[in-house]
DNA sequence: ACCCACATGTAATGTGTTACATGATTTT
DNA sequence: AAAATCATGTAACACATTACATGTGGGT
């Protein structure tokens, strides 16, 4: 049911299309949740009919018309709900290091070759929320509590890619130095 | 089609059997990948049927027969093949970073108990991992390629717990510290 | 007496991914 | 002329989670 928290999280800070959230997840806060928009409209069509959420049909000229979705008050008192109860951590499920544990198989290149990829990959990720730090918190020191609960999930996701680099690049240096 | 290369992976180092794989992806493995026994089975069966592993069934007397299954010469060779492709980073869905995000809901007390217990959690972890290190790589700064493959994706899930156990910290004192 | 470890599965449900489908406007 | 953006959806499939089911032997 995680989904459906982060939707609702999205929405206390502003009601949105499911375009727009898709877009949201994908672009702007994709540092601490991702999902698409067909996930996303489903689950909202759910949201709606469990009294969670409402929609308006706001009729457009030049665009598409489009369904924009709020939280209700009911809404709320589900989401301050489960902030009281206890979250387990994700689990980790990532292919570059079964690649990696099962590198001896090939030659060392071809390893090499995907640890440099993805470590531009996550510098270029890294680059993008450093972009977003400095454009909305140029002065972490002094943030207020309403603050803080946006900036502390962009931190993580910061710490996250600069571990990705790191590790990447301690990987590449190992490898290059090992004895066959 | 992830899990099956992770379970291939571990069958490359040695056989094993569904229980014995499900427990080595819960307990030692967990830093670069989880999954159920239920997953597991239903992927074995699989992995057999495609010709990529192959399973034996050995009668035990004291405990219940049990089906050992091996990774076959074309398994491997699917196994290098995948090697080459180009990895995705993992989708973060991080159920912790939302509760945080939607923080301004409820008392600040809500959120600080569940990061302590999660910094806890987080630091049990460490620990486990820390000495899984001691243990099988006492010396990491002389390793041959053959131990780096398997002590980087140790060394990655590290770095993430160390992660998680600083980021709890800092977001409990600047809770604490906020204004409000 | 009860719980844990060993060992393997089925069934139901829930979530996530990929492909398909439509259609106008704006940008390259 | 082609591609991207806005905007919403259906359908099929793949994958993950939870509950249920069974049975032995060893330890507390």
């Amino acid at each position: 049911m995680a989904l459906a928290h982060a939707i609702l999280t999205m929405l206390l800070e502003q009601p949105a299309t499911g375009y727009g959230l898709a877009k949201r997840f994908d672009r702007s806060v994709g540092y601490f949740w991702q999902a698409t928009h067909q996930q996303i409209y489903r689950e909202m069509a759910r949201l709606e009919a469990a009294g969670l959420a409402q929609s308006e049909v706001i009729p457009q000229e030049d665009r598409p018309d489009k369904r924009v979705y709020s939280i209700t008050q009911e809404g709320r008192d589900h989401l301050a709900e489960w902030l009281g109860e206890p979250s387990a951590p994700a689990p980790m499920r990532e292919d570059l290091l079964v690649q990696v544990r099962a590198g001896s198989l090939v030659d060392r290149t071809v390893i090499l070759e995907e640890l440099r990829r993805r470590r531009d990959l996550h510098a270029q990720r890294l680059a993008t929320y450093k972009a977003i730090q400095r454009r909305d918190f140029p002065d972490p020191s002094r943030l207020d509590a309403g603050a803080l609960f946006i900036y502390l999930p962009l931190l993580r996701g910061l710490m996250f890619e600069t571990d990705n680099v790191a590790w990447c690049e301690q990987a590449i240096a190992l490898i290059e130095g090992a004895a066959r």
